[in-house]
Formats: structure tokens, sequence, C-alpha cells
DNA sequence: TCAAAAGTGTTCTGCCTACACCCATGA
DNA sequence: TCATGGGTGTAGGCAGAACACTTTTGA
């Protein structure tokens, strides 16, 4: 064998309703028809996989509004789908809580803790993209891509909590995003809430980017000259 | 295009006198005549992109002993390569720093930070090998899979050193990696040098699976009961 | 004046680095 | 007994978690 089909997918995370949820779509027809599964669809004879993969959100679930997108791994058991071999490259991608995209009737958002029944091997897809999450929340200024352009430290914890799955101190928060010159005031302060407290002050990212803010923990160079 | 080539390539690492190196093969034909490139072939129709890469590096270059193969990347540019589409995915491979794989008379080993010409996108695959390598080997126990079976902390510094890109405290690699329960002594001693010298005690990896040893360095959950 | 919510000060702990010092061997 | 390399003790620093305390608002 030398060609083979190939498609792009997508684990399309966002924090809503305090949860994080994934983008799936039901499937119509058999294989598997009921079953629900990523966006996605063959690669273009003109695209790389990363532009496809943005290209096909945009199509057919008219999600437009990626904060970011990475690669996560390629899946290529034989038997992966049924018929004609297929091999897929799994992408990771993210849209800020305050996003509300336009979604086909067969579309809909769940959690990733509590997945429908999921086509092929899309299950393990979603587990890998929630793990990479939740990994990269801690070594680098990711939060950026979940969250709205500008924030109060509270309703980013509660983005926070929500992608990695347990309480965050909202205190701790605060001090580990600003010592890593993640976090910059915007000046402007939020209304207090009906029952009164004093207003928090809002926030943005000072980066909308991606990079690595802590980059090894250990066996780090050493500062001796010479 | 729904059809297309799928080729699997793998940066094979090895630490050899004092250097990180990585296995190239010359190119033999147009395109590219005489370039250096990566060890890989064409993915076969009944195995998933791990079994091939292991079968084309056991049969081309005759490297058996790999102690860690784990997935990098797929690259996918459309003109990557001259001719029909070929995707690629590209792995890390370790071989272990005792072992001196007979390989084919057109390869050879190249430090990474002195590559020669090499063909098509494989310069930027070798720095990703590298530099998955070098984060892994901070928040993993994977200096298993480059170092022998046993070993004394001294020769053990050597490899880290090579392989990180800068020198290594033998104290602190033995506290940070014992900390960890990674290392175990075997309760030999290796026999002093020449010009005398106490004799190191000789010591060997806990573990030659690969695994997480610190997880998250921030953020991580919160210990309060209730 | 009180409750509620936001934000700061402070302590504690654990991990890592650096470096001084002690140990075991061959000549 | 001295040089050489191996190994341990220990101090300092830093980052994060936890929690007490202060600040600012609405009622």
């Amino acid at each position: 064998m030398d060609r083979l089909g190939h498609e792009v997918l997508a684990a399309v995370l966002q924090v809503r309703s305090w949860s994080l949820q994934v983008l799936l779509w039901q499937r119509a027809k058999e294989p598997q028809a009921g079953h629900w599964s990523l966006p996605g669809g063959q690669l273009g004879a003109t695209e790389d996989v990363e532009a496809s993969v943005r290209r096909q959100l945009a199509e057919k679930v008219d999600v437009r509004q990626l904060s970011h997108v990475e690669q996560l791994q390629v899946f290529s058991a034989p038997n992966r789908m049924p018929g004609a071999r297929v091999l897929a490259t799994a992408f990771l991608g993210l849209v800020p809580s305050d996003n509300d995209p336009e979604i086909p009737a067969d579309t809909r958002w769940f959690p990733v803790d509590a997945l429908p029944a999921t086509a092929f091997d899309h299950h393990a897809i979603v587990l890998r993209a929630r793990d990479r999450l939740r990994s990269k929340l801690s070594y680098t200024n990711l939060g950026f891509a979940l969250a709205p352009p500008s924030f109060t430290i509270s309703e980013l914890r509660e983005i926070y909590a929500a992608a990695l799955g347990h309480r965050v101190s909202a205190t701790n928060l605060q001090r580990v995003l600003s010592r890593r010159g993640q976090l910059e005031p915007t000046g402007q302060t939020a209304v207090s809430g009906p029952a009164g407290g004093r207003p928090a002050a809002v926030f943005r990212f000072t980066c909308r980017d991606m990079f690595i803010t802590d980059p090894f923990a250990v066996l780090r160079p050493p500062t001796t000259r010479r």
C-alpha cells in the first residue's frame, strides 16, 4: 500500500457553563450512525494539515474564532475505521469562553467528562486533547486561549477550574500569572454584584500567542560564570 | 485529493563521544542526491505508524535496540518533497549509549548541533526531536533510554550533559533522580582509574518504561480535606 | 454598621542549586 | 601522605499553597 486516505480531526474545547466541553457532530449515516464524532474531513491537495483543520471547522461547523490550534498526534491503527484505510491527524482547538459560535443542528457541545457514545477512536482523541490542555495550562500562557479579551480574576478562576477539573485559588492564580508576566490590568473595574462587594479589577493577558513560561523545572544550566 | 503517500521518519538519537548524535543516511539518487536524510520509508498496509518505524529501522539500518520511541508530529506541507505528495509522521527514537548498532555503509552519525546538508524538511525534524528529548529529561525518567543498564553517577552525568547541551552537576543529578525514585544502587562498585580515587558506586534505573516524574509545577489540585 | 466580594501580607513547605567538606583508593 | 575522584552535609533561594487579614463596595 502506498496511497491512502488522510483526514484531519479536531477536538474543539471551550469552557461553557462551568465545565470543559467539546464540540461533537452526530453521524447520520453508517458506519456508526447515531454516534457522535469529531468535526473534520479529508485533507485537501494544496493545504497542510493545520490549514485543513482550520478550513473544515470554518466550513462545516462555522467555528472561526479559534484562539489556538495545535497538533496532537496521528492515529493510524489499520482498523481504526471500517472500509478503506484512513489515517487521522488529530488537533486540539480552543475557543474563548465568551464566544458562542453558530453551530449546525446536528452538532452539540458535551462536557469532556460526560461524553456520549462516540465513533471510532474519537473518545481517545478527546481525552488526549483534554490532557494536553491541562498540562499546558501549567507551564505555558495558554490560559489566554480560553479567556475572553478581558476578565476579572474571579472569572479567570472559574475558567481555570473548569479546564483543570479541580478548584483553583484566585489568590494563587493571580500571583502565579502575575509573577510570570502573563497578566496586566486594564485599569477598568467591574461593577459589583447585586449583593455588593468590592468591585473587581479587570485584567487581560499580555500576549495572545502561546509561549512557554516555565521552561524546565530541574537540571537547569549552571548559572556560574566561566 | 483523497489518496496520498505516507512515510514514517525517525530521528534516532544517541550519546556518542560526549555529544548527542543522530543517525543519517546519504541519498544516492535524485532528488537531493548527496544530501543526508532520516531513515524511514512507506507505511505498510497492516501496521500502524509506530510499528512501521520500528520495522523500517530494523530492516534498513539494523537498529533494533531502541530503548524508547515516540511520535513527534506530522509534516504535511504540500511541497515538502518534489513529485507526488507524501506526508511524513516523524518520530524520536533513542538508543542507549553502550550500544553500537551495525549500520550500512551509506549511513553515519552526526552531532545534532553540526548537521550536514540535509534533505527536505529533515533538519527541522532533528531539531524537534532534540528539543523534545531535552524537555522530557527534565520532567520524566527518560534518562534510562540514553543510559546503559548500569553506570556510575559520573558516567550518567556525561550522558545528561551531552544530551542537554550544558554542564550538569553530578551531585545534583544524583539527588534529583534519587529523590524521584529513579535510581537504585546495584551494590557493585566500579574500579578506580589509573590515577586512583575512590571507586564509584554503580547504579541502575528502577524503571525502563517512560513515565512522568514531575507532573505539574503549578496550579496543583488543592490538598485541603473537604 | 454589616455582609459580601476582592485583593494583599505572611507563613510554611518543598525542591533545587551551589559549595564546603569528608571518604576511599592508588601511587 | 598526597593527589584524585566519589559522595554527603548543609545553607540559601525561590516558588507555590494556604490562610489570615485588610479594602471596597451595596444595602
